[in-house]
DNA sequence: CTGAAAGCGCTTACAG
DNA sequence: CTGAAAGCGCTTACAG
């Protein structure tokens, strides 16, 4: 029933009259229902379809003191935000997930020194009863410091580093699923192995690096490794520098997709073909992977398991209960290029 | 000052003891500090440093009736969202905007008919003041009735068809950008210039085809027009098509870059030289556009100007203003695709 | 199972 | 300029 153009919006008070019983006991069916006589209820149900009653959040969170949302917050510019489509997996699972418990989903930004402080500001006010904490660059460290000084309740995708101890997480298991990866390319006969990093101020950057110096052990060369930061450009800049330094190079393991994508590129201009003379391996499994030419082997990485698993860890501090991290394995997906 | 973990959080009535004044005062000068004498002023300020006071906005919420927040309303699936780089540009623009009257935005999301319920319910229970809706498909037109129906103010991007009269909007000038841009080429002497039009349940859709059709007038062909929906893959499929039915086709406006992109590639892929075999324009002026090889012509959407008209347009109307209608005018930009 | 009452933390006329 | 008081619309012990 649609609450008519004008008329002042029913409040409970309205509801109970219209049902002849007390305010207390539309609230009980508001709330679950519990510890109403049948008759009531039915009463109240019917009173609430008449009127076309809706709660107003305002005044239950007020009395509840809870926000009833969750805030989606990303340490990252709009454009990053959107340049990477991790991020848009894993908010629409989160969102999903959420959707479950009739929570809403709040996306926050704070990619710049300003939005940080709005963003702060905003989820310790109150609005929200917790966050979900996406991409934590070493740069956006004071939103993760005031988060967990105020108390407000979080869940970070990846390890917040620094703040293991005190903030839960779920994070893939990125040294494995890279090591698994480097093996296989071993397997194929690769020799002269390179890598292009994720930044080193994120965990997957670090870990997955770490993945491929201990793989590489003795053989380890500098000349091998050539920074990223998960842009396709920069994937493109590092190959283009690998192939000048290393000219006999035969398999490039990208820390991500999208530099895998740029690394593609480059290499299809230089005249190298993939996966004949040179190997081509991601990480994430984005959609634009198996699309790809040659369709991209890579690591994937179970978005859909890490926003259900965030969700359900945040659910429990907010809850009350202690936080805790999660590692989930990933999975070698073998395709083409290598 | 950080408010110390554990202890309760402290309230108005804190502030005015530590201060000596009463909750009223207190009050006021958090609204403004109107009608406050400057010592009392004084002593308020202090004692909110003192105890780290921060306003409860369920609290006031209640009190005011306002919600303080206005939601941004994407009638498209999360993919989309990521997919289509104006939809970042606008977001940011309008949280801009926002953030200056110190008002958060909430995305929105309405992909599905499952989101688009709960998009419904969470609009019209009074979580925000208003809406901004960007990209109102024909799919999702009962979202528009029910925000118009439950009385929420809002302000669309592009016309809302078929609620021009009942919703506020600002749209880029579609039908004279696009038979700019025609004449432009024609300028260039193309004879047989194609188009890939976007969806036609999108107001951007329906007029920039509507101008090529005046364009092109007698000389209009069927043959001529290929359907797109505003990614990049139906551009490519645009073309193909264009290519297989009209082999001496010269010219073809697209009705966004991210299809021109796509045709670009088709084109490059069957050796059509662009521009001199080929020329190709698009809309919009997506970064992407300047990066393209060759630099894509296209008409510039003046996103900045239409996100901070929209927020000013959005903020009279639950000002209590009546609604207004904005169509801003685009620009020409030729760079060297045609 | 139910109702009367207190309380959530603010804002805002109103009287002074 | 300031304070006392009512009110915003709910929830939740508490007594019955």
């Amino acid at each position: 029933m649609m609450q008519p153009q004008g008329r002042p919006r029913p409040k409970i008070d309205d509801v109970a009259r219209e049902a002849g019983v007390s305010r207390g006991t539309v609230s009980r069916v508001l709330n679950g229902g519990h510890w109403v006589s049948p008759p009531a209820l039915a009463a109240v149900n019917a009173a609430i379809k008449k009127t076309g009653y809706r709660v107003n959040p305002h005044a239950r969170n007020l009395a509840t003191n809870k926000a009833n949302s969750v805030a989606f917050l990303l340490t990252e510019t709009h454009d990053r935000l959107f340049a990477d489509p991790n991020f848009a997996v894993l908010m629409r699972g989160a969102a999903d997930a959420l959707a479950e418990h009739d929570i809403p989903l709040v996306l926050i930004m704070a990619g710049t020194d300003d939005e940080q402080r709005r963003a702060t500001d905003f989820l310790t006010a109150g609005h929200v009863d917790g966050v979900l904490l996406v991409s934590s660059h070493g740069s956006r460290k004071g939103v993760i410091a005031d988060i967990i000084a105020a108390g407000v309740p979080a869940i970070a995708c990846g390890v917040p580093l620094g703040f293991e101890k005190k903030m839960g997480y779920v994070a893939a298991d990125d040294y494995q699923g890279a090591l698994e990866l480097l093996e296989f390319l071993d397997n194929g006969g690769r020799k002269r192995i390179a890598t292009i990093t994720g930044p080193q101020d994120t965990s997957g950057g670090i870990r997955r690096l770490e993945a491929y110096r201990a793989h590489q052990g003795e053989a380890f060369d500098e000349a091998l490794v050539a920074p990223g930061d998960y842009s396709r450009e920069s994937g493109a800049r590092a190959m283009r520098e690998l192939l000048a330094r290393v000219p006999d190079v035969d398999a490039v393991f990208a820390a991500n997709d999208l530099m895998a994508l740029g690394a593609l590129e480059v290499l299809h201009d230089a005249g190298r073909r993939v996966p004949e003379d040179v190997a081509v391996a991601g990480f994430d499994d984005i959609s634009a992977a198996s699309a790809a030419t040659p369709a991209l082997t890579t690591v994937r990485q179970p978005f859909d398991r890490i926003s259900e698993e965030m969700v359900r860890l945040l659910l429990d501090v907010i809850a009350g209960k202690n936080h805790a991290a999660i590692t989930i394995p990933t999975e070698l997906v073998v395709r083409e290029s290598a």
